[in-house]
DNA sequence: TATTTTTGTTGCATTAATGCTATGTAGCAT
DNA sequence: ATGCTACATAGCATTAATGCAACAAAAATA
């Protein structure tokens, strides 16, 4: 049985994770520490190599004390706001 | 290789969808071809019997005209509301 | 400069999310 | 009774999400 590795959805996600993280002078470690996650799973949605679980989603976005909506879309995000 | 069929994940997340999908009067094939997934999905959704992938949150809620943070919870959610 | 911290990248293993088919049931119409 | 629609359930296949280890590259800082 073979798997071809994911890392690079046809769906992808857009996010502000890096943004807001820096906001608030978090590190990766520190981020996935909140959101209990490893580390590298921040980095992978920060690349937007793939998207979150709903619950990864919604921990993250309490991590931040962010909305889901303002954090994460559909359609590619500007910056700021 | 052998794959225990998921169905009941560890980490359940809770959601408002069967309530507003009857207010808006859609059947389960309605939002499923709204959000652009099986019907089933969305039955496997109301029953929790697992949790959607952010994508699809995000589809389900704009389909219901309702924020994610209304429709989906790590908590349990009450009526109404 | 040397050390430490943060981030990027690759590889592999495991589990969850989703599709799809088929079957069964219950309700509501003809 | 027959048919139709909505929903439940189970089996199997595929792909995505995540963990984790190892190592490299930057960046920050002593």
């Amino acid at each position: 049985m073979l798997w071809i590795m994911s890392r690079n959805p046809e769906e992808p996600v857009y996010n502000r994770i890096e943004e807001a993280r820096a906001a608030l002078g978090l590190s990766r470690q520190d981020l996935a520490d909140r959101a209990g996650v490893h580390y590298q799973t921040i980095g992978y949605l920060e690349r937007e190599e793939y998207s979150p679980s709903l619950v990864l989603a919604l921990r993250i976005a309490k991590s931040l004390n962010q909305e889901v909506s303002e954090l994460f879309s559909l359609t590619p995000l500007k910056k700021g706001k």
